[in-house]
RNA sequence: GCUGAAGUAGCUCAGUCGGUUAGAGCAGGCGUUUCAUACGCGCCGGGUCGGGAGUUCAAAUCUCUCCUUCAGCACCA
């Protein structure tokens, strides 16, 4: 076999927030797959770094009151021991807050200017004159100017699914400061991606660059028409780098962010005297980026004409995942399954994550779902109870005597173990870890039915030693091709199998032939089951506080003071004002579900005796309705009946969060009844 | 609405360049062994392969149509 060289990335995380695992289906995907290319022996590089720069980064640090170097440092040791705690293992992980990414930048820029691929243009945007920055969407909120609904964001009304500018907001405020937001105008820097549609149609299409239903989604959604040229710079402030030739302008995070994959490469070549060029200018090099799908558009599209442009060798493969959901839903922080990767490690063993993420993924973009109760079931059977347990079956009838000196007829099972070896490195190679974990388990079913069959324990009655000791020699041989063909799933598992047969697992091939003649070290445990109780721990560690969610503006659970800076206390009202409110107690008598309604659930309230209220109420992402039934809540009673599409509702219940799944509804505490007002 | 994808046993999936009675694992039922981390082994039940129509000697697999689900988009890229 020629060695390849193959450089492989993951996409980067973001400084803002801390490992979990969702982010882990990609890390681990790539992680195995890299491992896997190592064991066959090829030239195989691994190459990472934290994604620092943009506005969310610089607001964090403001809030903080610290430099971003120290926001983005803490970040980055702390992703590196999530990782870590995962085993795995980059060959090189940077920051793109680096002067290697500043070099590369400026290189794949002034190629851009080189082309006339950049132009100038006016972008008028809202600027909080308190913090002196532009304002993103997310950092405006506003009366609806379609619904007059209050305390809207920028982008869109929640109660009227209206879409809009920014700045057709009436009574804008920034949820930075409060301030009233100025309509600004400031240049902008685009580069004109129109001019590669053709080089991209084509790229996407052919070489299996992309899997084809990711190429016929570009297809689909971009490549028929004309692209809008890419806003590529941000005035200041912006936590990023300058732009040389456009003081006062920084690159937009998502330039230099890719660019990273080639400054962290640049990093390590510069440790191991390694030439850049051979990694990023030669066709001889292999270049497979991992990403979720939700960040498509950045890799096929930008990010390989960036490459064009510049002269870099191009992706041989952009393999796109699918999120994770976690019991069937997206993972929620109130149902305890928005789980850290630090707080799952202090609970359950990594082990068992890659070998259920290995079984799940394949090289499809659909999203896997971890069912913790499959979880524990699928690791259990599999793992502890076909692949171990043949292990520790065999292993002390052998722990006196060793192996057998010579290997023994098995009836072809060996033989046929190796020859599967090929059929797993294929699915493996194709990004298949499903059909591989498959294929492996068939084997390990096989070993144990021939234990069984075989039944060392009768033989070693009935005297017959040599015969029970070339049964278990084959079992632990068995086990040990296993463990190769496990090993870039289970990295330690592997390791520690191997020691107990005296051996270490260096390439692929070791599962081709059989050890003979070794000793056996005396059988230890290598992997305990999972337990429920544990999994429990983590759920209920992850629903208590602690999580903290990736983007500046949400609120967390813990009393840091984000989610009063997020929106900061509205303007004094008096007395009368408040009374003009009337807050009541209800009881939900009735709730349900519409199904065309994305946010809205219908609720029934009574507030005592036969009066009862029709009320919609958008918390369809947080709650179940079943969950509401019966509870009391508290409602406004006495706002204005609105028309909405499903219905007139007739009040509103009051809760508080940020939105989505992070929407808690008030209760009073016991003894309140319906039809008491709240003052 | 537009775009992309998907619908195969209770669950997770395999199988599709058309071709023997549609497969696996888990879960369930029955039996069995005792070497092992109460694990393993054997057997059984269970699917009109989303519905309908068509092409064909033959369709889960090709064509059309309908239904359902998921995701993306509807000026953030």
């Amino acid at each position: 076999m020629t060695q390849r060289r193959i450089l492989v990335t993951s996409a980067l995380p973001y400084a803002n927030g801390h490992i979990h695992i969702g982010h882990l289906v990609e890390y681990l995907q790539t992680d195995i797959w890299v491992r896997f290319q190592k064991l066959r022996g090829h030239e195989c590089r691994y190459f990472c770094a934290d994604d620092t720069h943009g506005t969310a980064i610089m607001i964090r640090a403001r809030q903080e009151g610290r430099a971003e170097t120290d926001v983005i440092a803490e970040m980055s040791e702390s992703h590196q021991r999530d990782f870590a705690g995962f085993h795995i293992e980059f060959d090189h992980y940077g920051s793109t807050n680096s002067e290697a990414n500043k070099e590369r930048c400026t290189e794949v820029w002034k190629a851009l200017r080189d082309q006339n691929l950049v132009i100038e243009r006016d972008v008028t945007q809202l600027f909080d004159p308190k913090e002196g920055i532009f304002l993103a969407d997310r950092f405006v909120k506003g009366t609806c100017p379609n619904c007059a609904t209050p305390d809207q964001y920028g982008d869109s009304c929640e109660k009227c699914l209206a879409t809009y500018s920014p700045t057709d907001l009436k009574d804008p405020k920034s949820t930075l400061s409060g301030a009233t937001p100025e309509v600004r105008t400031a240049k902008h820097l685009f580069v004109t991606i129109e001019s590669f549609r053709s080089f991209l149609s084509e790229w996407t299409g052919q070489d299996d660059h992309l899997e084809s239903s990711v190429a016929n989604y570009l297809k689909g959604q971009f490549l028929g028409k004309e692209l809008r040229d890419w806003d590529i710079s941000r005035p200041a402030p912006y936590f990023g780098f300058e732009i040389p030739d456009a003081p006062g302008h920084y690159w937009y995070v998502w330039f230099d962010a890719p660019i990273g994959y080639i400054a962290s490469t640049q990093e390590w070549c510069a440790k191991h005297n390694q030439n850049l060029d051979d990694w990023w200018r030669s066709d001889q090099t292999e270049i497979h980026h991992f990403i979720g799908k939700d960040i498509t558009y950045f890799h096929a599209l930008f990010w390989p004409s960036m490459l064009k442009a510049a002269g870099f060798t191009l992706p041989t493969r952009v393999q796109v995942h699918g999120f994770l959901t976690v019991n069937g839903e997206k993972m929620s922080k109130s149902k305890g399954t928005f789980i850290r990767a630090s707080t799952y490690l202090e609970h359950l063993n990594p082990t068992y994550l890659r070998y259920f993420y290995a079984s799940k993924l394949t090289p499809r973009e659909d999203d896997i779902d971890l069912n913790l109760e499959e979880f524990a079931q699928k690791v259990n059977s599999e793992l502890v109870n076909k692949v171990v347990n043949l292990a520790s079956r065999s292993a002390r009838f052998v722990a006196d005597t060793g192996l057998s000196d010579a290997y023994p007829d098995d009836d072809g099972l060996f033989e046929n173990g190796a020859a599967t070896g090929e059929f797993i490195a294929e699915a493996y190679e194709a990004k298949d870890y499903n059909k591989a974990v498959r294929l492996i388990v068939g084997l390990a079913d096989r070993a144990n039915e021939y234990f069984d069959k075989m039944a060392p324990w009768q033989l070693k009655k009935e005297g017959k030693l040599d015969e029970a000791r070339n049964v278990c020699s084959v079992a632990l041989n068995l086990f040990r091709q296993l463990t190769i063909y496990l090993a870039p799933v289970v990295p330690q598992l592997s390791t520690e199998s191997a020691r107990l047969l005296g051996t270490e697992i260096k390439t692929w091939d070791d599962a081709k032939t059989p050890l003979v003649g070794t000793g056996v070290q005396p059988f230890k445990h290598l992997l305990t089951r999972v337990d429920m109780k544990d999994v429990q721990a983590v759920i209920d560690a992850s629903t208590d506080a602690s999580t903290e969610t990736a983007g500046a503006s949400a609120a967390t659970s813990d009393d840091s003071g984000d989610a009063l800076a997020a929106e900061p206390i509205a303007d004094e009202c008096t007395f009368e004002d408040f009374m003009k409110v009337d807050l009541r107690v209800a009881r939900v008598l009735k709730a349900e579900t519409i199904p065309e309604a994305r946010k809205l659930l219908k609720l029934t309230l009574g507030l005592g005796g036969d009066e009862t209220r029709t009320v919609f109420a958008g918390i369809k992402s947080a709650y179940e309705p079943s969950a509401l039934e019966g509870r009391l809540v508290v409602m406004v009673a006495n706002l204005a009946p609105r028309k909405m599409k499903f219905g007139v509702s007739e009040g509103m219940v009051i809760a508080a969060g940020p939105g989505k799944e992070d929407i808690y509804v008030l209760s009073p505490d016991d003894g309140a009844v319906p039809g008491q007002r709240v003052h």
